[in-house]
DNA sequence: TTGATTTACTAAACAGTGTTCAGTATGTTT
DNA sequence: AAACATACTGAACACTGTTTAGTAAATCAA
């Protein structure tokens, strides 16, 4: 008899009735307004019960980090078709912002608040960022190859190259950009990205 | 009689004492232990007192983010002595990595937590934050006047700057560093400036 | 079918949070 | 001495994450 698959089942089913409110309330109302109480309000189970399917709160945003990482990497897909490395790195960074632009509150879980990181203990690997890394580092690699960048270490460009890109965004996700002049504000994470561009195409 | 002028100074007493009861609540336990209820039972006053002295929570994190900018502006000074605009500009980045490193819960407070940028509503400006920026944008025109960065607007150059540094720093600071190798990771944020120098060298 | 056991869930409690406000006690002024 | 102003408190309100004793239902074994 197949209870125990049933069982199973039905323990899915609300492991991702619970994510589903989590996401909406957190994609509709932000993160500090994403509680329990309200998660549970939502599919109208006690506070108690998600505690029987995540082990705290902080899990449930390391899962919702997770789906953002997998929305972000279906974003990613789109380079297959780019067949230059160099053209590829920099449609890269123009997804790379698109996502953090149409998905703010994504971006802050993935690359900003601490609470999904703290699921990890300290020197756990944090597979979901390990490997966008290791695909950017890949990519200016492959650059190098076709002579590009001679002079310069992938893994430390690429860091940098990162730290550019998600500096800007935190700079506007976080309030810190009214400090650009009124007629530069608007499109400055593009005029940035173009500066960055016209360095590295100088090397 | 100055009974007027003695009330007023007690009031800045008790304000300061305020201060710096969350100040050192801040820098010893971070943002999240700094409760309204913490401070008052380290001054030895009722948690109602202390709205007496600040509008809400938010309004000390931004006196504490202003005293962030004023110890900012002091580690600043050092530039002075540097003649050489580029110099300068060299000087200014290892001075902002260095204040980052030495004061990681400020830099949180003055770039990244957005607490203290609620008491300023939408379109009000951020003179600390507006202050450090623009005197980075005139070393960058200084440099240009001196023939480097030719094709760049020192606006738009100084932002990429920015960015980058901060970018460094919040992925540190916020537990995103991990996913670099860890033969580079001790000291990658001196690496990847020396990249950024060498990216401004070739323009 | 009955009794034992496991499973799924809830309600309540604990300890904490920011904030407000009626009441009090002290200091100042008339 | 009475009137008023100021400074402060303590309790309350509405939240927060988390734990746990208790319950009701489902499943299993005899």
């Amino acid at each position: 008899m197949g209870t125990k698959e049933r069982k199973e089942r039905e323990r899915e089913e609300l492991s991702g009735l619970i994510l589903a409110a989590a996401r909406e309330i957190f994609l509709e109302k932000g993160y500090e307004q994403t509680s329990i109480r309200n998660i549970a309000d939502r599919i109208e189970y006690s506070p108690g019960t998600i505690y029987l399917y995540y082990k705290d709160k902080d899990s449930i945003f390391h899962a919702l980090q997770q789906e953002g990482f997998s929305r972000f990497g279906q974003q990613m897909m789109v380079l297959q078709a780019v067949a230059d490395p160099y053209e590829r790195l920099k449609a890269m960074g123009r997804v790379y912002l698109k996502f953090a632009k149409e998905n703010p509150d994504y971006y802050d879980l993935m690359f900003v608040i601490r609470a999904p990181m703290k699921v990890l203990d300290d020197e756990e690997c944090w597979n979901e960022g390990q490997n966008s890394f290791n695909f950017l580092v890949s990519v200016v690699a492959e650059c190098k190859e076709h002579g590009r960048f001679a002079c310069c270490d992938p893994e430390e460009l690429a860091y940098v190259i990162w730290s550019t890109l998600h500096g800007m965004v935190t700079l506007d996700i976080r309030g810190r950009c009214r400090v650009v002049s009124d007629e530069k504000r608007e499109d400055i994470e593009e005029r940035g990205f173009k500066a960055l561009l016209h360095l590295l195409s100088h090397i």
